[in-house]
DNA sequence: TGTCAGGAAGACAACGTTGTCTTTCCCAGT
DNA sequence: ACTGGGAAAGACAACGTTGTCTTCCTGACA
């Protein structure tokens, strides 16, 4: 017969709603009644099946219940980030998972660490699980293929980089406004010589920030030296090569804004080395929890987590709850948090 | 006609295979024939089924494929970490992403917050989802209840802590030997008023490294002072606070022992208000990525994050392709890394 | 010309559920 | 005793796939 248990590699598979109908003696409709908590059970009955469910191990198998009820959600969503041990994307999957959890919803996170393909192959993956929504940090330059999933109706959010070939909704930073303001606040202390470690200029953001940062150079009138300007930088060892570089230079940069937290930590690294922590002025885009306690403690651009990933969050459940207004893209205010290394004036002029 | 797209809230519902089938004027299950690459199919008709997947933005359903393919795997594991947005959450999140990513599995992560009642929730959810195994750091004392989940096949792997009620794999440090050594490395500076910040006392780490402290006072004859004594600590705010009160001690401590990294960073934010960073040592149990650049660096005892990461990985993956041995508890390897806090010397006695 | 091998493709059932419809049974009302 | 009504429980099909078995067709060979 076949509600007997069966087993599979000498341990007993998952019991199935059969073979608890088939313990408590009742029809497997009845369990199903049972444990969706539906009427038309009398106590007795209910009470018999509880007991057998409970004797057999009984697990409810979620991806079965989905995929009868049609249309129906499966209650998961997925997050790509940029690399989950990151604290920019570390906060950003908290807080969309704190979201997600006030709905019942589970998420699969992973890191794209900026590679294009590792991100449609991720997208496929998850579209495969029919994940009811995306997060996205895109890593590619184009997310054209996105469409067909829209056209199917999967709501899709992008994360701190705007989409280009499809218009989806998203939530990002004025990265190029925050990184001209860095300028200018380093250039009211005096400085001319700012240089400026970039990311891969593939990036989005990284792009903006370069963008924000020659905006003040020549809006001020400061040095433009393509010297000055160094990108392409991965890893905070990078940077600090970056930075021994910069300052061995004839006419070195007296301030450095580097682009992102990890570059913020390795051009703080060469400056402790060459010790000049205390001379050259530093400004950091990102902020990170513990930036108050270097020395000196690390100025920087933030741009608010938490809010970038409650806004997310509220956009892609609307869009499961049924809005279908055209895609918002929404912009969270940054701010300049002066701490002490953006403060450091520049040196007097003129030898 | 059933294989016509059917609408659903004014969306194309997604194409099944029995729709592409229909497009392409051959049987569903040569659909599946070349949808799973299976051989039996001539190139005119498996070129002719793409097209018409193509056309209908077909998406192969994994569920669905899961569920008939008896025995087969979901291709997902849950990792239930303390909070992904900590530095050592997120580390560990990364390893075992990257682990999962070479066999093709997705990873579900959620935060319990060293909340029981979390525990058991996400548990019975991912259960329920049917991920194919569980990484545990468990804010329950108890996980007896899992019993029936491991009777069932699921392979589950405890970080950081030791499962109690049940015998599984776990990855750990030895945190009574790492708090043990801070302490000796402290005294060894003279201190012999040293005083420790303690987490949750529920939490079984923290048990632990409480007392390995008092281990080492009792061995070493230093001050064991209740007072020196602060537990239930959560976030940098109480940490600062409880620090605050130490300092107004008539008899302060001379040293503190953080018993983990958002502990050490209210710990030091407080040490900077009261101008004492330079005179009281500090040694925190968990490294994190930029204490070198704290003002004095911070003195550590080292969680390797990639390491365990990497072992619990390997247990679980082991077990998945059916390692049946006894459970492991293997037992990483942590380290004192001095950089400066931690080696600030006594102030003179005799007075 | 007849037979048979082998490849290509389809029919059918099943995975573990749930929606819908039907059956069964008990009791109130006459 | 008979009917009607409603609650409890079951039968059956379906969700989107895949495993197994069967059918069909083409061509080689005797």
């Amino acid at each position: 017969m076949s509600p007997a248990p069966t087993e599979v590699g000498g341990q007993r598979a998952r019991a199935t709603m059969r073979e608890v109908a088939a313990l408590a003696g009742v029809s497997l409709k009845t369990v199903s009644r049972v444990v969706n908590a539906e009427t038309g059970v009398s106590p007795q009955v209910r009470e018999r099946v509880l007991r057998a469910a409970d004797q057999l191990d009984y697990r409810h198998n979620l991806a079965a219940s989905n995929l009868r009820r049609t249309g129906s959600r499966t209650g998961v969503i997925g997050a790509l980030l940029q690399d989950v041990s990151n604290s920019f994307s570390a906060g950003l999957l908290r807080a969309i998972e704190d979201a997600a959890n006030l709905r019942g919803t589970a998420v699969l996170a992973a890191s794209l660490d900026e590679q294009s393909d590792r991100e449609r192959q991720r997208v496929t993956d998850l579209v495969g699980r029919r994940v009811d929504g995306l997060v996205l940090v895109p890593a590619s330059d184009n997310q054209e293929y996105l469409l067909s999933e829209r056209r199917a109706g999967l709501p899709i959010v992008f994360v701190d980089r705007l989409p280009t070939g499809i218009d989806v909704d998203s939530v990002t930073v004025d990265n190029r406004a925050g990184a001209r303001e860095a300028v200018e606040h380093l250039a009211a202390g005096g400085h001319r010589r700012i240089a400026l470690l970039g990311d891969l200029d593939t990036i989005q953001t990284a792009q903006l920030r370069r963008a924000g940062y020659l905006d003040a150079v020549r809006a001020l009138g400061l040095d433009e030296d393509p010297l000055l300007v160094v990108t392409n930088l991965r890893t905070p060892e990078e940077a600090s090569a970056a930075v021994a570089a910069l300052l061995a230079l004839p006419d070195p940069p007296t301030a450095l804004l580097a682009g992102r937290n990890v570059l913020s930590v390795g051009a703080i690294r060469q400056l402790r080395i060459s010790g000049l922590s205390d001379h050259v002025a530093i400004v950091g885009f990102d902020d990170f929890p513990m930036a108050d306690l270097f020395d000196p403690p690390l100025t920087v651009i933030r741009q608010n987590v938490q809010v970038i990933g409650t806004e997310v969050a509220r956009i892609l459940f609307a869009r499961l709850d049924g809005d279908t207004s055209p895609p918002q893209h929404v912009v969270v205010e940054h701010a300049l948090v002066q701490r002490g290394s953006g403060e450091i004036a520049a040196p007097e002029r003129g030898r």
